[in-house]
DNA sequence: CCTGAAACGTCGACGGG
DNA sequence: CCCGTCGACGTTTCAGG
């Protein structure tokens, strides 16, 4: 699977906004609205763009407490399984598993201290989960939808 | 900062599918169109909601390394310097500070094992930083773009 | 908050490079 | 194959109630 330059500069647009009109994306990129439509069409269909959604400020949306959470499991848990446990705690943002000593690692997003601590309990009564390391979120510094794909040389 | 119940579900709709008209966010939580549009209009004004965007799927598209980097750094760099320098690295899709023995947490996406080498060297590089450690991401078992808020009970 | 009407965007069908 | 143009239809957006 590979992408035309048109199909990245589109992706890029789309990237900053969304829900810009076919048209002007189209005035950006040098091609009519259906031809960039038919392009993005194409995205979805071949699984490149897998769809669309609103960026939240998580934090004034009452989310306060953001956490990293190793686990370490006891044998090796089917990753099927593990995921559709861990899947079904909402807190739960990401989850991935990983080298090093720990099994997986979690991104947790808690109302607040106290709320995290019962996703720790949750995650902790799961019977193959041996313990697990936290590692609080102080402040954001960088945060992006994806990689700048830019060809460096910006700033 | 405090929202509505009909504010919620029209985050949430919009998290699911962001390029939903207004009409239709409208004929699901009862409102017409344009009170849909003055409400998402507000969560914009008031930052609640800060932008649209595209999902894409990484992997696809050749970003094929994922990984996350600890940086352990000698004294403590400004949190602003910090924010700049790794911001200035496209890879760096996420970085924060954080509590533990390391100083800042990055996300990084490279093309391969080879181009992350690479970023890490130039991460490396910026003086204050001691020393990294990475931990590779090996399978995605859960991936939201926010908490689920809806008060548990499904499944 | 809703309703209406004008401006705008979307999206299929068709023809040309 | 991919592009552009055209026209019908749906959506957004602003006025007024």
């Amino acid at each position: 699977m590979t992408l035309d330059p048109l199909d990245e500069r589109i992706i890029g647009i789309l990237g900053r906004d969304g829900r810009r009109s076919y048209a002007r994306i189209g005035h950006e990129v040098g091609l009519s609205a259906p031809a960039v439509k038919r392009r993005v069409d194409r995205l979805l269909d071949t699984g490149a763009i897998t769809g669309f959604t609103v960026v939240v400020d998580e934090t004034r949306l009452g989310w306060q407490t953001d956490a990293y959470v190793e686990l370490y499991c006891t044998g090796q848990p089917q990753p099927g399984q593990l995921a559709r446990d861990v899947g079904r705690v909402p807190e739960v943002v990401s989850a991935c598993t990983v080298t090093g000593d720990a099994d997986a690692l979690l991104r947790i997003r808690a109302r607040d201290v106290r709320d995290f601590e019962r996703v720790l309990d949750e995650l902790a009564q799961l019977d193959y989960v041996a313990r697990t390391k936290t590692t609080l979120v102080l402040s954001h510094l960088v945060d992006r939808p994806r990689p700048d794909s830019r060809k460096n040389g910006s700033r």
